[in-house]
DNA sequence: TGTTAAAACGAAGTTAAACTTCGGGTTAGA
DNA sequence: TCTAACCCGAAGTTTAACTTCGTTTTAACA
């Protein structure tokens, strides 16, 4: 079974294209880079609490659905 | 509404009370200090990723219903 | 009332993971 | 080709998570 990090990032980048955003806008809208989102998809890391609430915010969300899988 | 770190430290309490374990005995069970368990309930900080995934695991849960509120 | 376990709470210091920056490489579509 | 979008690694920075120490409160119970 993948890492909760690894399903996490999987989840975001399909919910980020269903709602058919990229990368670069998902990090303006979030006050971050880029590179941290990309990293974020690919399970190189998870984001911190704020961040995770920022997120969802943007994606239009609620938090939870972010760790349905 | 309640920030997110509030609302999941609720939870959290919730559900580790339900369980019928003690703030210790998950500080143990996650290598946190109870310090810490008791400043996620109420709020102070959220965990970090790898953390959250020890937290459900614990608890015996899926971490989507620790944000289920 | 007195005792105890469990948890709340604050302050101050440490640590490590999130995050950035820089650079180059890959993919997919027009 | 050309370009937008994304991948990827390495190295440095930042800051929130986490610890440590100490005190206080709460609730349950003999």
């Amino acid at each position: 079974m993948a890492s909760l990090k690894i399903q996490f990032g999987k989840k975001l980048k399909q919910l980020r294209s269903e709602k058919g955003i990229t990368q670069e806008e998902l990090a303006a809208k979030t006050d971050l880079t880029v590179e941290s989102i990309s990293n974020m998809e690919r399970g190189k890391f998870g984001p911190k609490f704020d961040n995770l609430e920022k997120i969802a915010d943007v994606l239009g969300v609620e938090v939870k659905w972010l760790f349905d899988f």
